[in-house]
DNA sequence: CCCAATTAATCC
DNA sequence: GATTAATTGGGT
């Protein structure tokens, strides 16, 4: 007999608890239920049950109290998934729980909106038309809209259509025609408001997209359905593959996840499944309200939507019966939860696809090398889309030196003569421009704009970070520190320091070279609420703007088709920042960039502008060759133990005592060292990156292994049995994507 | 020796 | 996370 329930306490504890299970709920209490508890002394505390047992090895349990909510509120793939989650990425249980239900669902407080309904009795008494409308025309006219409404009205809707006042329908309930009662309305953005949503038809394919459409059908078939990475270029219509695909899934009675970069979740992609699916659909982006997200999760829980459409944290919708889990631009590193469960939808997508026995496509045209080597392997199956659907060709790439035009010139401008040139060109033709200032991270490298040298950590083989205020250049990954040499060691220029130019100072330079020019910038940090963002892109789109000068932020889910020129100010400023996926970063980048230039019937061009035009990842980009990048990626990847070839975990220390921080650090180092294994390279504890923030020291060390979950298993019992001073805060991320 | 303030331990 | 017990430390 299962009398015992193993359950986790929302208050963080990191600990299960065992409860008994009273006769009154036998068999009601499941994994996944969702319970109140009593706590120490507190009478009642939300819990999760995550396991049941036989025994327990504690004397006198408490009782399980309620069940809240109707069934498990976590069915069991999903409570499978957070349990890996958990273990995966050395998370508490309990965090991962939280991931994986919304925190409105888990609350008290939302729950559906009852407003009042109109409906016609049955059947309806006789009525005598013109006699009504004579004596009481509201009346009658509220009559005529219900009975051209089958089914019945919400009376808000009643009245607004007909014109009618409240009283009017009272009235008829009064006479017994009509009833008047509550009823669940879902809040649903995905409404028509004041906008037409034109029906599409499935387009037809081209032969690369049927075979896809193909391969991914006979996928779903399979007893152990793969991971399958779709790698199309840029316009290969990726997106209409995956509406066939769902349309498949729907006809076998099964459901879809889609995935999408929170930033490419627009009103137009929206639109796009709207008219395509005339099925309900349930969306989830950070803008929905907590009423929305409540409705929407009951909608896909309760089987009343079949396709999930939303941003990271839909990879947790309750769906049922999958059939299909899509992760589109599965590249971006957004999908990477920047907080406690440190996940990554995508990979959490890949187990889930695993758990539900679901194909789950992974579409990019710039793949993340842990996907393109896990294609390589044969651990994902490959699918290529390599052309355009449209037959345009992919806009032409050109580099322009930046050394040249500094000893050209005898000084740094913001803008080569080449770029100038261009643009100028553009604006005589009121064909439009878009420039990327690619912003300058938190931490910046030392570069000399006279010969291309950059400072690197030749054990690394990776930027030095450039400490301005006390001279100094550190490396990230293995922590040494060395001085700023006093000439370049290449070119023994003594001004060799350069540290490029801010994003205003390029905006007014602009301003000034074309004064007549219609030039608007664009970029995160605008304070201006969610609507300028749009509006922004609305005058761009009908003209208003000649030059857009934006932020790689708005370089995704553009698509003008009447610009020709997209200059890249900068390649450097993220090619050699101190991260081994700057190239990575940088040529995805700059092919994404590419493939947004020469969408209409005006031939695009890309210019970059570096200072290190001999760089393979700048050459790489300039032949739109992605694989070729990879592979020799790849081959830097393997030499010094970078991911794909391990998995890195971050351990960052905080707090406002430098030395209490610090030695809590070493101290746990040395705790941790003599248990790994011998296959896990560790650093030694350095200072983060970001060093200090807000008045409190940070370090970090970093452990990289081929094994993660053996590693991640003595980490956590490691971490479990250590005592961090209080001020000291800890956080460990698996898988990270930066240092 | 007292009291407040910090820290450690407990919760099935 | 919240409550309680234990420890510390600065004052008289």
């Amino acid at each position: 007999m299962l009398l015992v329930a193993k359950v986790v306490v929302e208050i963080a504890l990191n600990r299960e608890f065992d409860y008994a299970i009273p006769t009154r709920l036998q068999g009601q209490v499941v994994p996944g239920s969702m319970v109140t508890v009593p706590f120490g002394r507190r009478a009642a505390t939300r819990g999760y049950v995550i396991d049941l047992a036989d025994s327990s090895p504690y004397a006198g349990l408490k009782e399980i109290q309620e069940i809240v909510g109707d069934g498990p509120m976590v069915q069991s793939e999903l409570l499978a998934l957070a349990k890996w989650i958990s273990r995966y990425y050395c998370a508490p249980v309990e965090s991962a729980i939280r991931a994986v239900l919304p925190a409105v669902i888990r609350k008290r407080g939302q729950a559906f909106r009852s407003p009042l309904f109109l409906a016609l009795v049955e059947p309806l008494p006789d009525i005598d038309p013109p006699t009504l409308k004579k004596k009481s025309p509201l009346q009658a006219t509220l009559l005529d809209l219900l009975l051209r409404s089958p089914g019945g009205l919400f009376l808000q809707d009643a009245l607004r259509q007909s014109g009618a006042s409240p009283e009017a329908a009272k009235a008829l309930v009064r006479k017994g025609w009509v009833t008047l009662t509550p009823r669940t309305q879902e809040r649903d953005p995905l409404l028509p408001k004041d906008r037409e949503i034109l029906p599409t038809d499935p387009l037809p394919l081209m032969a690369a997209q049927a075979t896809a459409l193909k391969a991914i059908q006979m996928a779903m078939a399979e007893p152990r359905p793969p991971v399958i990475l779709l790698h199309g270029v840029t316009g290969s219509g990726k997106t209409e593959v995956y509406m066939q695909a769902i349309d498949h899934v729907l006809a076998q009675g099964k459901t879809a996840l889609v995935l999408v970069p929170e930033i490419a979740l627009t009103p137009q992609m929206i639109e796009r499944f709207l008219g395509r699916f005339h099925v309900p659909l349930a969306i989830q982006h950070s803008h929905l309200s907590d009423g929305e997200r409540h409705d929407m999760w009951h909608r896909v829980r309760e089987g009343r939507a079949r396709i999930m459409i939303g941003a990271r944290s839909a990879v947790f919708a309750p769906l049922k019966n999958l059939g299909l889990i899509v992760v589109d631009e599965e590249h971006e590193p957004s999908y990477k939860q920047d907080e406690l469960p440190r996940y990554h939808a995508r990979d959490v997508a890949v187990m889930r696809g695993h758990l539900e026995k679901c194909v789950v496509v992974l579409g990019s045209a710039t793949p993340a090398l842990e996907s393109y080597r896990n294609a390589r392997q044969g651990k994902y199956r490959l699918i290529s889309l390599p052309h355009r659907v449209d037959h345009r060709q992919m806009p032409g790439v050109r580099v322009v030196d930046m050394r040249q035009e500094a000893a050209k010139t005898g000084k740094i401008n913001a803008f080569s003569s080449d770029l100038v040139e261009a643009m100028r060109h553009r604006l005589s033709r009121a064909e439009q421009t878009i420039l990327f200032l690619n912003r300058r991270g938190y931490a910046t490298s030392l570069l000399c704009p006279k010969c291309g040298y950059i400072a690197q950590c030749p054990e690394c083989n990776l930027a030095y970070t450039y400490h301005r205020q006390s001279e100094q250049l550190r490396c990230h990954i293995c922590g040494a520190v060395k001085g700023v040499p006093g000439v370049c060691p290449t070119c023994q220029d003594p001004a060799f320091r350069y540290s490029g130019l801010g994003t205003q100072k390029v905006e007014e330079f602009l301003c000034k070279l074309f004064p007549k020019a219609k030039i608007q910038r664009m970029d995160a940090d605008m304070t201006s609420g969610k609507d300028a963002h749009a509006r922004i892109l609305n005058d761009f789109r009908v003209g208003r703007i000649d030059i857009l000068v934006g932020t790689q932020m708005v370089a995704k889910g553009l698509d003008f088709p009447n610009v020709t020129l997209i200059g890249v100010v900068n390649a450097d400023l993220s090619l050699h920042m101190p991260d081994f996926r700057a190239g990575e970063r940088t040529v995805q980048l700059l092919i994404q960039v590419a493939g947004r230039a020469g969408r209409g019937d005006l031939p695009g061009e890309v210019l970059i502008q570096t200072y290190t035009p001999f760089h393979p990842a700048i050459q790489m980009a300039r032949r739109l060759d992605f694989d070729g990048f990879c592979d020799q990626e790849l081959e830097f990847r393997k030499e010094l133990n970078y991911p794909p070839f391990t998995h890195l975990v971050c351990l960052q220390v905080q707090g406002r005592d430098e030395i209490k921080v610090r030695t809590a650090l070493d101290e746990f180092f040395k705790r941790l060292q003599p248990r790994l294994p011998s296959e896990v390279i560790i650093t030694e504890p350095a200072p983060a990156a970001l060093a200090k923030a807000k008045g409190s020291y940070r370090f970090q060390m970093l452990l990289r292994t081929t094994r993660i979950m053996g590693m991640t298993e003595i980490l956590r019992r490691t971490l479990d049995e250590f005592k961090w001073p209080s001020g000291v805060d800890c956080t460990t991320d698996v898988d990270a994507m930066s240092v």
